[in-house]
DNA sequence: ACCTGAACACCGTTCAAGT
DNA sequence: ACCTGAACACCGTTCAAGT
């Protein structure tokens, strides 16, 4: 037991993530910088590094946090539905905090407590009827199909929230060629519309039957 | 017609956007800055703003390029399978240049010469029998799946050229908890193995089939 | 018109030093 | 142990000037 001496310390972990997602959820990912963080914590950018290895190190921390404390949901018996239920759940959480998926495909970085939901997914799609190999690439086309959702649905948020000048595509749609692309030509003035709606749970069922079909 | 006089330019459009290209293909997009690339070209950075308004203009160019080049394929005559060629010709014609899709995602940046790719899609996926809106969602969802497979692969490449540790994920995956995750456990030694396979086609085989039952 | 040089306002990170 | 200050090697972009 040794007795602390000395000035108590400023910073810590806890207050240093803390003020990194205060900094992300306010200003974005980009606005996480170790500068910035430091600022916010008023101290020098070194005073960071010593309770924090690096910046991935950080990300890491974040992701940690976030999966200990994100509210699972209760599960259906019916494997099918479990198969959906969790996958939803996993997108509705990581939907308002895209920077996280940002992170996990940027860096293969995957925290322990998030295991969750490709167990539940990986447990619902064998009692389905899949083998294992079957299984987890049934878990890959869901991963994929859910962090593009995320991905670019963000990216188009924060384009449209952050530009000064209107989107590029409007441009390009408004130039449209009907003969070479009638198709695009017919829906051009519906695009914007089309694509704002919420169709994730719709492919993911579509995803999810294809996957399973002639099983069960 | 004016007679041109004075030195001859040497930079340009064209050989910027190739040595672009260049410094991206060897060395990948976060190589490609405006100072370095302006070093390669032998001049300074602001030579590089004179014939280029800005980075995202840059990259622009860059799309345009690539998507006027791409080869594409020819498409069978059955809808079901115009489907499938189309979205696996835009895959593979994305996959060995991932830093696209992260343009494309991150920015909303759509080159004309890309339309094709989606004409195609929902034109198939119209006479698979989908009404006009149906169509559209079903591309959406074709499209996160594809961006999904795309970056999350590449960012995994990345980081397997680029890391000197091992993966995070690998040591996540040795202290699991098979009481906890049982379904993770039992495939934990064979995960590498499993998601290396290259399942694009058979995930969006079962998309296809999911976004297509019930019509046609 | 085409390009240079210096500057501004940033990054992540290291190194040496202070208490 | 905990933190500061100065520095290194970078960014994208602007401004003023040269030919």
């Amino acid at each position: 037991m040794s007795t602390r001496t000395g000035r108590p310390p400023r910073l810590s972990r806890a207050r240093i993530v803390a003020a990194a997602r205060e900094l992300i959820e306010t200003h974005g990912v980009q606005a996480l910088t170790m500068r910035r963080l430091a600022t916010e914590l008023g101290a020098t950018p070194m005073a960071v590094y010593h309770h924090v290895p690096d910046k991935d190190a950080l990300l890491l921390l974040l992701l940690e946090e976030a999966a200990a404390t994100a509210v699972r949901p209760s599960l259906p018996a019916d494997p099918r539905a479990r198969l959906i239920v969790a996958a939803r759940a996993m997108r509705d959480i990581l939907a308002p905090v895209p920077w996280i998926t940002e992170v996990l495909t940027a860096d293969d970085l995957l925290s322990p407590e998030a295991l969750w939901y490709p167990e539940a997914i990986l447990d619902a799609a064998m009692e389905c009827g899949l083998e294992a190999d079957r299984a987890v690439h049934a878990y890959r086309s869901i991963w994929y199909y859910t962090a593009g959702e995320i991905l670019i649905r963000a990216a188009a948020d924060r384009r449209r929230s952050r530009d000064d000048r209107p989107p590029f595509r409007e441009q390009v749609f408004a130039d449209i060629d009907a003969e070479q692309f009638p198709r695009l030509a017919a829906v051009a003035d519906r695009w914007a519309e089309l694509t704002a709606a919420d169709t994730y749970e719709q492919g993911l069922r579509a995803l999810v039957a294809g996957l399973l079909a002639g099983v069960g």
